[in-house]
RNA sequence: GCUACUGUGGCUCAGUCGGUAGAGCAGCUGAUUCGUAAUCAGCAGGUCGCCGGUUCAAGUCCGGCCAGUAGCUCCA
């Protein structure tokens, strides 16, 4: 980076000095506004910055007005900020000493011989590794806004108290901040749980229960299409499908690990500590049903690998804070399946399970917008983990290797990995920026021992084989939720659940438009007609506001001139064409899985 | 689960210091047959999320529960 555009907001560092100075300058509001309010940590983030806080009043929206007003006074005094450092036992009885309990904790945390550092801005001073701007006056006053107040556990741990936390985004001028608020603006009118309610993908209702949504019938037509088009797809690469029951007694889950590992996230029917009783569980995975296929006879290398698919079905207990829309359910439907490999098959065929997402989620239009993570096990938190460090070494490393093989970028997520083993996690944020995995390909060196599953290998051995678990599409619903707010609701005309809308302008049309409709649906294009009584502009500003891709327009001219007048959800006119023209048009877009449509 | 906010007919919203609900769109009926984003008229539709409390009186105040939203924690 050459020396002179160190300074700007290109610049990733700079970007972050900014946003850390912008919550010095918060909090130094905050501590004015009201002294009593303790200080926690403040760190810059992918976009802005956040401060917490443990006040003894929450947090509205008139204080976060007040917080900025004092915000841009600090900025315009222009303070400068010096750094200095003082030894751990001073640091901390000067923290004791202002009252700042978070801080002193901190610096409690760090090593004995650790220089500490802060950073002085006119009357406020913070504990802080640094840098920072040298100036508050650098900070554009009128650049930035703070954009929301909510709850924060205090070292983000859900035992310890829960502190207010303030985040803020600050650009160079206030073009920019407005830009970026008028387009956080447009992102959120794509929001799939408001967007899919009006558009009536899904609902959702009150007596049935959090989590629990209704897909009504464009939903779950979307869905429906997405999982034959999956299952055909997978059958093309040597699946074989299988169909598992939904629930199973408390011992299988016993064998697996997820009595002991997921019993809070399971829903339980019967007494599960009463061992006299039968007890059952709603499977919320797959794995030990899907295993029994592979069980079911003694099973040779000849069998490996064995690609197992299942369009499944899980039940989740998450906790009543957890769910959102689509993203997050308490029943869902995943694309699963479980590949039973000898070891050395194992690159192949993890190669291909990335092969199959990466065509999958490239084909709906996704793939651009994922990330990659590697998560891993914590081996300073082994008790959430099966298998010996040992174990995971071995499949860690194997797994690092095989991503590095295919040219894989990826993050790395400490603490993210299944309990039986490391995952390749495809994620995918949606349109608030949170991000959630949408597809999970996971090595599994572990179950199989488990559940007594061995082959016959070429030398009369028996052998343990290794077990990949992967989702395709992921999960149905979620991937749903994901589509609708990629496209704001107008869907890929393969995938559309109303396809092509014909529109006849007067009585004397409906017949023709009939007769249309009719050969559309014999050609397997999702066709409807309306006839109602209303003029062409009303029929047109509905089937627009569906986001219905194509529609026919009917008239006395197309009726004569044997045509249909083609528009398109994108207000384009096509103009008049043959039926035939039409159909074939519409037929090979759907062939190709258009996206442009 | 935690913090904060929200909950009025299918949807979007109004409802003033508590005095027992109003509009637009959608729906239905009728008229209209009109070529590229809203034709006109009429009708119908709500135990104000649920339960309890305060009060002469509660959509308006208080409590509990349910549901929705953002974030935290957890997670596909």
């Amino acid at each position: 980076m050459s020396e002179e555009n160190i300074y700007t907001f290109e610049n990733e560092a700079y970007r972050k000095t900014y946003w850390h100075t912008c919550s010095h300058i918060m909090a130094q509001a905050v501590k004015r506004l009201w002294p009593e309010v303790q200080l926690a940590i403040g760190p810059s983030i992918d976009l802005g910055w956040y401060y917490d806080f443990d006040a003894p009043f929450s947090f509205t929206n008139e204080h976060l007005e007040q917080i900025e007003a004092e915000m841009k006074k600090i900025c315009k005094e222009r303070l400068h900020l010096e750094r200095s450092e003082k030894p751990r036992e001073e640091a901390i009885a000067y923290m004791e000493s202002r009252n700042e309990p978070y801080k002193v904790e901190l610096i409690q945390d760090l090593p004995a011989d650790a220089v500490i550092s802060f950073y002085t801005q006119g009357e406020f001073t913070d504990l802080c590794a640094g840098p920072h701007l040298d100036s508050t006056g650098r900070v554009k006053h009128n650049g930035f806004k703070l954009t929301k107040a909510c709850g924060a556990y205090w070292r983000g741990d859900s035992n310890r108290k829960m502190l207010q936390r303030i985040y803020g985004v600050a650009f160079p001028s206030k073009d920019e901040l407005d830009a970026y608020l008028e387009q956080q603006a447009e992102a959120l009118k794509r929001d799939h749980n408001k967007l899919g309610r009006e558009l009536e993908y899904f609902t959702t209702v009150d007596v049935i229960g959090q989590g629990l949504p209704i897909l009504l019938p464009k939903g779950a037509r979307v869905i429906q299409k997405l999982q034959r088009w999956v299952e055909d797809t997978e059958k093309k690469r040597g699946y074989l499908l299988t169909k598992t029951p939904y629930m199973a007694k408390r011992e299988l889950y016993k064998i697996s690990g997820h009595w002991d590992h997921y019993r809070d996230g399971m829903f339980i029917m019967g007494d599960p500590d009463d061992e006299t009783k039968e007890c059952f569980a709603l499977r919320p995975m797959t794995c030990p049903f899907q295993y029994q296929v592979f069980l079911n006879r003694a099973r040779s290398y000849r069998d490996l690998p064995m690609r197992l698919g299942e369009t499944s079905t899980l039940f989740r207990n998450e906790d009543s804070g957890e769910m959102h829309g689509l993203i997050r359910v308490r029943q869902f439907t995943i694309s699963e399946g479980h590949l039973i490999l000898r070891p050395e098959q194992l690159e192949e065929e993890f190669k291909g399970c990335l092969e199959l997402a990466k065509y999958l989620l490239g084909t709906v239009g996704m793939l651009e917008n994922c990330s990659f993570r590697f998560s891993q096990w914590d081996p300073n938190n082994t008790a959430k983990y099966e298998g010996t460090p040992e174990q995971w070494e071995i499949a860690q490393s194997t797994m690092k290797t095989i991503l590095d093989d295919l040219n894989v970028n990826y993050t790395v997520g400490i603490d993210e990995a299944a309990f039986y083993g490391p995952k390749l996690d495809i994620q995918y944020k949606n349109v608030f920026g949170k991000e959630d995995t949408i597809v999970t390909i996971q090595v599994d060196m572990l179950l199989a021992e488990k559940f007594g599953m061995e082959y016959t290998d070429t030398d009369g051995q028996k052998k343990l084989p290794y077990i990949i678990h992967r989702t395709s599409l992921g999960c149905y619903e979620r991937t749903l939720a994901y589509l609708i707010e990629r496209y704001a609701g107008a869907l890929p005309l393969w995938m559309c659940p109303e396809q092509v809308r014909v529109l006849p302008i007067t009585d004397r049309a409906h017949d023709y438009a009939a007769k249309l409709v009719e050969e559309l649906r014999g050609l397997d294009i999702e066709a409807e007609g309306d006839y109602r009584s209303e003029k062409l502009g009303y029929k047109i500003r509905e089937a627009q506001m569906q986001k219905i891709p194509y529609m026919l327009v009917i008239g006395d001219r197309d009726m004569e001139n044997g045509t249909v007048s083609v528009r398109t959800r994108t207000g384009a006119d096509l103009g008049a064409m043959t039926p035939a023209e039409f159909q074939a048009l519409c037929l090979k877009q759907i062939a190709e899985k258009d996206r442009s449509f």
